[in-house]
DNA sequence: TTGCGGTGTTCCGTATCGTGGAACGTCGTT
DNA sequence: AACGACGTTCCACGATACGGAACACCGCAA
């Protein structure tokens, strides 16, 4: 499938500058297949490979992109991690979460996770693996969707109901395992038990063989912007440990949020007002 | 002063697709100034607010750059995290690397820096730091001068001298300290000693009370492409320490390169001839 | 309230600029 | 030697981005 030019939020007619959209679309085709030559990239976005070539070479001025020296092979530039590193240094979340990370992954003895919704999506901003033979990985800056990850229904329970319709609006409930809540009136009931609860829970409904616990993080103006969660196999996640879990990832997200300045009141509601154990999918 | 859109190694005419490379500059200021508006932004690199404004909508829709919610405020966006991430992801210097960079950092009690040449200057790709009071911050992503530091001059010292003569006529020798070597014959000579020991020493010259020894990174083509270094306070790092990090920064570089598929030959080249001393100046 | 200086945003005629097809040079393979 | 596939260069055309100016909106001060 041709990556398109197509907006993110491209509902409006503003389609952007045409240049400059292609080159991300370059930039897409490298970030998702790798190191392409310039006659495959153009196969890939569907343009003439003269065009692609003049916008490679621009991007390669800039260090955007790079080429292995002999054959004219193209790939993502040190650029990018220059200005991706750049990114995260702005964000206090992650100076003050990593700590946190690092020592949930400790207590717990799984994969934890800190991410921040961008665009529909969470990010990862920060992972830290155990050092356990059998644990679950996904790399920094990846991204995982909204609806069927702890992370993300912990953000999504303190979204505006509007928000959360204009999301499946847009990218809909997709099916990935048989699990996942693909119903709109389910999910929400289950985002419902989630601010309950204070910490959502990923039953499979992700990853077949998976599940993960997720907490909310409040920044200073107590909106939940940000979450943290463990993930592990489903064997080590019964009910009296995800309830072990949970109190580990709901203590983390509170110390993060109140060192981020959330006020005491966002913090409770966090914590959430029970809670009442999960009932597990066997 | 203005950030232009003169690329990087424009000497020949081609000055890239206009918009492009406008984009690009719009993201350099937005990553050497944090967080401005419209018209900010287009007074720091001389282009009307209508075209910055046009510019910087599209890449908002594509996540480059994002914006505050209320004050229309740009900065850079978490899609420029996610590919950095990946650029990283495809380096096996990096996945190799790190644990010797852990294990450096714990033998030495120093901060480490993994590194690699781009453009003429020396990218961190990961950095570790002691968990001293008194260490070195340099953030990751970050870029250091090849002509004063260790990392720059372990790699400096194996790079064919028609490109050293390349490198410094573009960007000179510049000094940052009293100790920086800035005589081009100097540093030759400083580097043909770096190729005798096997390491390179920096004696504050980068930064005024800092030193640091590195050693060569060499691939799977016996091409030496990365460095790896541990840097501290002058204080720590006597003649007698130096030899001492000299010994476990070589055996770290040499384990690294194997691991790449470096060959015994361009081991024992990183490694040196002669571990002789190295002359401290008090 | 009424201005004012500062934003961000939109508009539109113009000519600049990027476009893309086609031709070229250069490999490696048959 | 001929082919194919690649990266690269070229150039006339016209779509496209440009940028000045007008607009809308704020917060502030008089």
């Amino acid at each position: 499938m041709a990556i398109t030019t197509d907006a993110i939020g491209a509902a409006n007619g503003f389609a952007g500058v045409q240049s400059v959209t292609r080159a991300c679309v370059l930039l897409d085709v490298l970030a998702r297949d790798g190191q392409l030559g310039v006659t495959e990239i153009g196969r890939r976005c569907d343009l003439p490979k003269g065009t692609v070539h003049r916008l490679l070479m621009t991007l390669e001025c800039r260090g955007y992109v790079e080429r292995a020296a002999q054959d004219g092979i193209y790939r993502l530039g040190l650029k990018l991690f220059e200005l991706g590193s750049l990114v995260l240094d702005r964000r206090e979340l992650v100076t003050e979460g990593r700590r946190h990370v690092v020592r949930l992954m400790e207590e717990s003895g799984e994969t934890v996770h800190l991410g921040i919704m961008d665009g529909g999506h969470i990010v990862n901003l920060a992972v830290q693996e155990p050092p356990q033979a059998i644990r679950v990985v996904t790399p920094v800056g990846g991204r995982s969707p909204i609806h069927c990850t702890s992370t993300g229904k912990a953000i999504a329970a303190h979204l505006p109901p509007s928000d959360l319709q204009a999301l499946v609006a847009e990218y809909g409930l997709p099916r990935y395992t048989a699990n996942t809540l693909s119903d709109m009136d389910v999910w929400l009931a289950d985002l419902a038990e989630v601010r309950v609860r204070g910490f959502a829970v990923d039953q499979e409904e992700h990853r077949e063989g998976g599940r993960s616990v997720g907490a909310p993080i409040a920044n200073h103006t107590d909106t939940v912007f940000a979450s943290i969660s463990v993930t592990g196999p489903t064997h080590r996640f019964t009910s009296e440990q995800i309830a072990l879990f949970a109190d580990m990832v709901c203590d983390a997200a509170a110390d993060i949020s109140r060192s981020l300045g959330a006020g005491s009141q966002a913090v409770a509601i966090i914590r959430g007002n029970s809670r009442k154990g999960v009932i597990v999918r066997e």
